[in-house]
DNA sequence: CGAATAGTGTCTCTTAGACACTATGTC
DNA sequence: GACATAGTGTCTAAGAGACACTATTCG
């Protein structure tokens, strides 16, 4: 280690863009700065990495930011934000991670980064930006991965409790991607696709009319035919 | 700034995935590690993030590895990895970047890396893997992300010259998707992109055979509809 | 001429979407 | 009964792949 440090250091942080379907509505987990910078204004939750993996830094900042200890759902990196000036502590490398999970962690833990709450993405994007650093890029980024996620791959299950109803299934669909698909169409092309769901035996009345069979993953990790939107 | 630097400082560098075709066959650029760790052995072009953006610092490191300022072709960032033990000099995360670029920089210059040669990323993938760190990780992932770009977007453009013949840019999809396709339905396919290519009027017959016409990329970002693989 | 690549036509099979219709629950 | 959602059937138009065929160059 001769020239040792001759290089940049830098901070290195995770941030975490965590979607769940609320009422049929995407949101995103929020917590407002308790300190600064940015104090007082929202952001991703997020944090520094410590001696872990990126992936440990991520999982361990989703379980203290939800207060959950075993968080189902999916869990993957979206990129990496390194521009010189996004924090005005010095040179903070942020790794942000894209998390999709079911609603039941509503309960939001307060945790040491004060108060965390599910905010509408809808509301989230809209113009003048009100997230601290760039996290209303990190979001949007995170956004356009998740709808991208839902062609090719069954997370969209990650956002429905562990049994769930194909019209529950539509409807993450329809949350993500912002518009609305034929009910009848989406039913079949799901059950297409193989591997994609199965059937418990059991039904439900929980979303009225009709009772609906319902479903857990089906294990697959490709959608073969994948669900495309137009 | 009471508490500073209590956090986890880490280096930061960024890692090429630099691609282009030649003889029809899909090559990554490789250097020789002149080094430790690792020394005398191969890897991918990288090196430390200084004051800058971390594209700023892939553009500068590709410019360095071809010997070339105005490298024509398409860079984007691929993904973080930060595993705390992925370098044995100490905590070092790295930022890994796609290039996708176009035969003609062959020459490439020694800079201060030591040799650099293109190497037939079939011939890199075999086991057991002699490259340095997680490049073959990194590598692989950046075969991935190529493979996928080419079904929505335009950037097999990326691997032509500004003017090129449809029968080009068939030789790009098989090389990067590892399979032939029917000349005639993909010359059809390619022609329904809308925006895809333009005609240029010209024609060529460096091929062989009948002379074909020259086209320049169109200029979208998205191709509608997508090309597909089986 | 034959060999090679460019470009067109056409057939078949699959799929996506529209939407009529039936099924089965709650109020 | 009305109403809601679940699930099936069917038609049509568009797209993908297979492949025959024509066009134009070189040697």
């Amino acid at each position: 280690m001769a020239k040792k440090r001759f290089w940049l250091s830098a901070a290195v942080t995770v941030d975490l863009v965590i979607l769940t379907v609320r009422d049929s509505r995407l949101h995103a987990l929020i917590v407002d700065r308790g300190v600064p910078p940015y104090q007082g204004q929202e952001a991703l939750p997020g944090g520094f990495v410590k001696e872990e993996t990126l992936l440990q830094a991520a999982e361990r900042e989703l379980q203290e930011e939800t207060g959950l200890s075993g968080v189902t759902g999916h869990l993957e990196q979206l990129r990496a934000y390194g521009d010189p000036h996004r924090d005005p502590r010095g040179r903070v490398v942020t790794v942000a991670y894209l998390a999709l999970i079911a609603d039941p962690p509503t309960p939001v833990a307060g945790s040491d980064a004060a108060a965390a709450k599910w905010e509408p993405t809808e509301k989230l994007l809209e113009e003048p930006t009100q997230l601290a650093f760039d996290h209303h890029q990190i979001l949007y980024d995170g956004l356009e991965r998740a709808g991208d996620l839902l062609e090719t791959t069954p997370l969209a299950t990650s956002f429905c409790s562990a049994e769930f109803t194909i019209g529950e299934l539509r409807r993450v669909y329809e949350a993500v991607w912002g518009q609305s698909l034929d009910p009848r169409n989406f039913y079949r092309k799901v059950k297409k696709t193989t591997g994609f769901v199965v059937e418990t035996g059991q039904s439900t009345t929980r979303d009225g009319g009709r009772p609906a069979k319902l479903y857990t993953f089906g294990g697959v990790d490709r959608l073969q035919p994948p669900i495309l939107r137009r």
